[in-house]
DNA sequence: CTTGATCATGAAATTCATTTTCATGATAGC
DNA sequence: GCTATCATGAAAATGAATTTCATGATCAAG
């Protein structure tokens, strides 16, 4: 995590940026806490231990981190932007749209399957989203109540 | 087109809502035109035969679309919800990031294997969303010079 | 066909996430 | 320590989408 943090600040220095208390503490803050994070929940983080951060900042941070390749955005489809780190590899995400928990999963199968429907339009696909959306166990069991249709 | 243009409207009336010049005027507009149009250019299109309407109209009239059932919300990370009609049976996405051409396909095997997938996580899918980005034919050709990498 | 209640409209104002501006503070390299 | 350059936060700006509000259109009942 350490090793981690420096790493990423010397690839700052070496494409020409400096180094800063409030950005490490973003960074730090952000591989600490779990994947898919809001902004607003970030700044909301790190404001606990830094509180002069603004949000302005974690924007910036979050839009560098992406510039030098350790983050995704990724976007549920509720009007804000969501980061997850990239140091694990590609994969799908079962969104739960009561609770919000998000899940991931790859399935080599899928994947194979979207390359041969791709090279199947003449397509050359270079990357793709796969977001599965529906209610997770505990929910969906908490759901069983029938309620009035619309 | 016709029917259908009626066939809507009833469906407005019988919700309580009225007929209007504008509305029928963007709906028809929307059936017309092809798919994935943005407000942005379908008020654009309108506009040329009726150009009194005005965006906000379009904005309404889409999720009273979306809210019968007509039309779905779709988002390529572009920063505006583009629309589709939601007459055609579901399908997923190849969004080509040069020339922006959207086709659509379906492969019954992916289908299958999300619902697997679901299932094997306990969880129980509603809806997904499954977008390739690469480069159409066309544009993959045109990209063969190579260009100065960043 | 007139009336009256209700819905629809466009312009302007508002909201909300995100980005930019700008004056000031911090950092790296000499 | 100096100095050029980068980073910062507050406030302003942006841009898509929504709401407000006064006015116009539509429908159903007389």
């Amino acid at each position: 995590m350490q090793l981690l943090l420096e790493k990423v600040e010397s690839q700052i220095l070496a494409s020409g940026g400096k180094r800063s208390r409030s950005r490490s503490a973003v960074i730090a803050q952000f591989f600490r806490c779990g994947r898919h994070v809001s902004v607003e929940e970030l700044t909301r983080l790190v404001k606990k231990r830094s509180p002069a951060v603004g949000s302005v900042t974690v924007y910036r941070t979050m839009k560098l981190l992406l510039r030098l390749g350790y983050v995704n955005e990724v976007d549920f489809g509720e009007g804000v932007t969501r980061y997850e780190s990239n140091m694990s590899s590609h994969h799908d995400h079962l969104v739960c749209k009561s609770c919000g928990v998000v899940t991931e999963f790859i399935d080599s199968r899928i994947e194979e399957l979207q390359s041969e429907v791709a090279h199947k339009h003449e397509f050359r696909p270079l990357t793709h989203r796969l977001d599965i959306y529906g209610y997770c166990r505990k929910c969906d069991s908490e759901r069983d109540v029938p309620e009035m249709s619309v």
